[in-house]
DNA sequence: CAGTGAGCGAGCTTCCGCTTGACTT
């Protein structure tokens, strides 16, 4: 048995430290925290200062008692957690959980991964930074008084199942901020004035240049192309300058998710998922981190690489400082593990992501790029206004051999610089024709994914490890969707002046499309307003960055935790009770007009399932009618034809094999019913608009699939055995067996299905009821 | 999963941050 005992959190990092500290030490990991508030109610003591409730986590009570069993066993047992403010806690609540005694303890805390850091470490232990976990307490009752007071007034105000809190209620505001700013936003149009000239002493050189100067209107337009016609071009000034620019910094957690995104098209999540096997395969340094920050070894063996692949004159270590003040700096910035390794063995999502991560760390490590840009003025004689062409080489490429950051902005291809053509000044040009073209202002492009986990960080709101699974919450909880905005159709004017003509050129553009991007729902929109309305300190952007402050201070033992939070909670809290007392129903309702039918008023608004449409009034003797949005529709833009449009459902479709076939929409979408049995409905295809044949083909399709899906079944107990998306499994009534991986399914016999079935429903309960649950989440 | 919707009311929902498997249909 192992005297020393090392505690980490993660077990690909205990994996890792195990050789570098030989037979002596044991190390096994946490799990991250082992111990939380209870997860079904506040859990914390007002009235004791907000003492809180701690419990073992349900999916850690076996681990800590085998953590348990050998701390017992060891002589010392080193606690290295990560040293920032929730690692600090996991060793406190590890103290606590276990029952270590005080000598056997020692806390250690190390940066990178090396072998140096480690031993290093070992050598420089100390004590426990009980201010720190303090801080930790703090932000952790915050966040529950905040998300469990706050969600409960939604569910009386709004609609049930609904959460609020710190993060995702602020990063639900930035979207409909944002969707608020494009809705306001009135496109200004002004015309952009490009020529093109030819080299009077050669006859043939091709020179592009434009007006710098935006002309506000087609008059202004036509009066500078007039003063055009007569004019003679000369070159007035050429005028060179050296530039350089520099590698981006290696990748931490949001700025990997960002590059992923824009280059590889991942979301989010995807990203993470792929890191984490990154991660776990030893490919990769750790991928949940706000540092930029590499290990002295990682810059050597950077430098190595580079110097030995492309040269000397390419390297250049450089060692990043982080510009965000919320960052924690943990662990190092997200890395190949082995630098040089160029490739590595996986799947096509790995190897790209991998790719990527090694290009823009050895990138990270390399010189500058020099540039020379060029900037040519060009008089007109009958013109105050000059034409400037701009040119740019690269006359040296540095970094830019291996990796070029990509921005958020759609590609400005006008704005491609190449080489220009050698020009004098007094040089005369010809002009062969100019353009004026109308342009228009671009609305701010609205939030995906990874730009808005780059807007959070900015705000100090998430860590590193809730990123992706706040952008999914947002999501879950219908306040904000993803998807594609179609682009729409303008038409825009051109002048054109060659020889001595001006033409007038009417053109029409395609603009605004978006792909993948953050929309606010009609809940999302009413949600907020409520939460703005009532909670306007929380939902402040500066929220977070001020009790990071108060944290900060307890951290340092400036301030104690307790009056922090008491000081926070009592207006909060009256707050709460306030607005459950005295504000109204927030369902958004809008009225849509008159029911020709019937005289009722038509109203949108948020019932207890979403968005819908009512005809009438509650107080109505004749109960009102109701109907749910379609996707896609909402309650600030549905007309009223649309909405009546929604109570034409269900109808009759047709017949088929001498039963009607109805389509509706329901809980889960549109679909349609035949013989007592439902078919939902592809995307795109309307339950207002599909005939006879279409459907048929859709009941048909689903019946092939079933007959795939059916292996055999035992009628008479209503047991089927069914291929699914895990190979096959037993489905008895509404509940799902899973077969032995050594037995046939084919060959199943009814004894053996219902000793299965038997044997599943007598397997302890807690683990079935979890597993029941994460489902039905989805 | 299963195709609702008012109102009645029981009983439920919910936060953020740290980490992965066990499990799913």
């Amino acid at each position: 048995m192992a005297k020393n005992l090392v505690i980490v959190e993660s077990p690909a990092k205990a994996k890792t430290i195990e050789k570098f500290l030989g037979k002596d030490f044991k190390v096994v990991s946490s799990f991250g925290h082992i111990r939380d508030l209870p997860a079904k109610k506040m859990g914390i003591n007002i009235e004791t200062g907000f003492q809180p409730e701690y419990e073992i986590s349900a999916d850690k009570k076996k681990l800590v008692s085998e953590l348990k069993k050998l701390a017992g066993k060891a002589e010392l047992i080193w606690l290295a957690t990560d040293e920032d403010r929730e690692g600090e806690a996991i060793s406190w609540h590890l103290i606590e959980a276990l029952n270590l005694p005080k000598e056997k303890i020692k806390r250690i805390v190390f940066h990178e991964i090396t072998k140096n850091a480690i031993t290093e470490a070992v050598k420089n232990p100390r004590d426990l930074d009980v201010h720190l976990v303090n801080a930790q307490q703090a932000r952790r009752v915050l966040d529950r008084l905040v998300g469990f007071e706050i969600s409960p007034v939604l569910w009386r105000k709004v609609k049930p199942r609904l959460s609020a809190g710190r993060v995702q209620s602020v990063a639900v505001r930035l979207i409909v901020e944002k969707e608020e700013e494009i809705n306001n936003f009135k496109p200004e149009s002004f015309f952009k004035a490009k020529a093109r000239f030819i080299l009077v002493k050669d006859g043939k050189t091709l020179l592009e240049a434009e007006l710098p100067k935006k002309l506000k209107s087609k008059k202004e337009a036509e009066e500078f192309l007039n003063e055009c016609i007569g004019s003679t071009f000369t070159v007035e000034a050429v005028e060179k300058k050296p530039g350089k620019r520099s590698p981006a910094p290696p990748f931490t957690t949001s700025t990997l998710q960002q590059e992923a995104g824009r280059k590889l098209g991942f979301s989010v999540a995807k990203t993470m998922l792929v890191a984490q096997q990154l991660y776990e395969s030893g490919k990769i340094t750790y991928m949940r981190t706000d540092s930029v920050n590499l290990s002295s070894l990682a810059i050597n063996t950077a430098k190595q690489t580079i110097i030995d692949t492309y040269g000397e004159a390419y390297s250049k270590p450089r060692q990043y400082k982080t510009k965000s003040k919320s960052a924690q700096e943990a662990h190092e910035a997200i890395r190949p593990t082995y630098i040089a390794n160029s490739e590595i063995e996986g799947n096509s999502d790995q190897v790209r992501l991998y790719d990527l991560i090694r290009k823009r760390t050895l990138a990270s490590q390399m010189t500058d790029a020099k540039l020379e840009r060029t900037t040519v003025k060009i008089d007109i004689s009958n013109s105050k206004e000059k034409f400037v062409a701009k040119g740019e080489v690269i006359i040296f490429d540095g970094f830019l051999k291996v990796y070029t950051e990509s921005t958020d902005d759609d590609d400005n291809n006008e704005d491609q610089k190449g080489l220009l053509p050698p020009l004098s000044v007094g040089d005369r040009l010809k002009r062969k024709n100019i353009e004026v073209v109308q342009r228009f202002t671009k609305q701010p492009p609205r939030y995906s994914e990874a730009s808005l986990v780059k807007k959070m960080e900015e705000l100090g709101i998430g860590r590193p490890s809730t990123y992706a699974p706040t952008i999914s919450t947002i999501q879950r909880r219908e306040y904000v969707e993803k998807k594609d905005i179609p682009a729409k159709t303008r038409s825009f004017t051109t002048l054109r002046l060659t020889d001595g003509q001006i033409e007038e050129i009417i053109q029409k553009e395609k603009y605004g499309y978006e792909k993948a991007k953050l929309v606010p729902t009609d809940i999302g929109i009413v949600v907020n307003a409520f939460l703005m309305e009532n909670f306007g300190d929380v939902m402040d952007y500066n929220f977070t960055a001020n009790v990071e402050k108060e944290f900060d201070e307890i951290a340092e033992g400036k301030k104690v935790w307790n009056d922090s939070i008491g000081r926070f909670y009592v207006p909060f809290h009256k707050g709460v009770e306030h607005s459950l007392e005295h504000s109204e129903k927030a369902t958004g309702q809008r009225l849509l007009g008159v029911d020709p039918k019937s005289g009722r008023n038509v109203y949108a608004r948020i019932g207890r399932f979403g968005p819908m449409i009512q005809i009438g009034e509650a107080e109505d003797d004749e109960k009102p009618a109701f109907a749910s949005l379609l996707k896609g529709q909402s309650i600030s833009s549905i007309t009223l034809e649309e909405a009546l449009d929604l109570f034409k459902l269900p109808r009759t479709v047709g017949s088929y094999e001498g039963e009607d076939i109805i389509a509706a929409i329901g809980r889960f979408g549109p679909y349609v019913k035949h013989k007592n049995k439902f078919y939902s409905l592809p995307k795109g295809v309307n339950p207002m608009e599909i005939n006879t044949e279409q459907a048929i083909a859709i009941i048909k399709e689903k019946i092939q699939k079933d007959k795939e899906k059916f292996i055999k079944e035992f009628a008479d107990e209503k047991i089927q055995v069914l291929n699914g998306r895990y190979g096959a499994y037993i489905k008895k009534g509404r509940k799902n067996y899973r077969i032995p991986k050594d037995k046939d399914p084919a060959a199943l016999t009814l004894e053996e299905v219902n000793e299965i079935i038997e044997n599943a429903d007598k397997a302890p309960k807690g683990r079935r009821k979890t597993s029941t649950r994460k489902t039905k989440k989805k």
